[in-house]
DNA sequence: CAGGCGCTGTCAGCGAATTGTCAGCTTGAT
DNA sequence: ATCAAGCTGACAATTCGCTGACAGCGCCTG
């Protein structure tokens, strides 16, 4: 799960990402509104926690602009101001859920998976691909129904396939999902991962195309 | 995917034309206005790249008189000068998105991905041709409805020539799209490229016009 | 603070799929 | 009939992806 996380105050903004990530989200963040505009308007994200009250562009036409081009994702708006006006504007202007400041990590976790869940699966919180089962909430993986002991890194691969199951993933695709815009990362790094998840999973798991990428479930020409 | 690049400089064109096509797009470029116009016209493409300031006809003028012409593909329009006052000129013109030279070429590429889900919405990209079905999201092809197995470079193939149906293709202008300006290649590697592709997809498939080049589709002269 | 442990990136080597090359053959045009 | 363009099968070279080992890093524990 790729996040974007939109806040100016750069110590709020590391500790909120410190949690998300924490939480095994592939976070992102944008310090100002037209970074957040351009981010949000050109990658795919699964989610993203905006801060109302940036410099440079207002949040609220920020997540009015994204709306009116089509992007909808689901967005979590943080404000300090819970006044029951704002909150009928920023529904208006397409925001998903509230969460006013200050509030527990905790909550925040609970919304953001609530609303991943809601976005990605139809209500269903596991995903079943023959004798493998994802548990998007537990963030458990179980092979036959035996639980399965993944490293974060680890879960988020079989989560973003798992959650794009029957189609080919290209390996940048996968680079960018895990490590975000880090391109420090050797190629191979994405080889050796998916090398451990397969002794885990079992080698039916994960199916590679060569020259084209990997996938989940039925793919096979 | 079809684009259009239009960019004077051929050196800059070799490489921005290389990023694209390494993100999977058929890429055809024009070198200046007067053929960028008759392209622009006359084919279909889901995007053009629009450098301003080409030499035989003024790019703004370009895009005005192909949306003067009903053409309504999205434009993204490159240019060294980011005055205010060109870009509300262009977007008078037509042009959907703006990307100050010099760039990054990620950003080109986001900027180009988020104008094509603007455009088609994702919609499925297929391309049928008789018994033929290439699938442009999943990189898939089927004859009769049955996958076959392709190598990249084959799918490349057919995907340029779907792209390109009804209409013969010279072979200098597959040898391009496939091995961009390597010229180290023998010219036979292409023969025995479509020889592999004919054996898997059933003669049918790849017409040849002898002196000119390969089609899929109808080509009678 | 030292030591241990789990996670992940890097390296090097291996095996297999993919692709280029070659030589000879077929086909179509003049 | 002749010749060049194009086809094809075999083979070689190259690239790609996999794997096991190792090392650095951060985190926890004592």
């Amino acid at each position: 799960m790729r996040l974007l996380l939109v806040e100016d105050d750069a110590r709020i903004a590391a500790d909120i990402s410190a949690v998300l990530t924490g939480a095994g989200y592939a976070v992102e963040t944008a310090g100002d509104g037209k970074e957040a505009w351009f981010l949000g308007d050109t990658e795919d994200y699964d989610l993203v926690v905006l801060d109302l009250g940036l410099p440079g562009m207002d949040g609220m036409s920020l997540l009015k602009r994204w709306r009116a081009n089509g992007r909808h994702m689901p967005v979590l708006v943080l404000t300090a101001r819970g006044s029951w006006a704002e909150r009928v504007e920023g529904i208006d202007a397409g925001a998903d859920d509230y969460l006013p400041k200050p509030f527990q990590f905790e909550e925040l976790l609970a919304r953001v998976r609530a609303l991943i869940r809601r976005s990605v699966g139809y209500g269903a919180a596991t995903i079943v691909i023959g004798p493998l089962t994802i548990d998007t909430r537990a963030m458990r993986v179980s092979v036959n129904g035996v639980p399965q002991a993944l490293t974060p890194l680890e879960y988020r691969l079989v989560s973003y396939l798992g959650h794009h199951r029957d189609r080919i993933v290209p390996p940048a695709e996968l680079q960018e999902h895990l490590y975000g815009d880090d391109f420090s990362r050797d190629a191979n790094a994405l080889e050796a991962l998916i090398a451990r998840l397969r002794k885990k999973l079992g080698a039916v798991s994960i199916g590679t195309r060569r020259g084209f990428g990997y996938y989940m479930g039925e793919s096979e020409p």
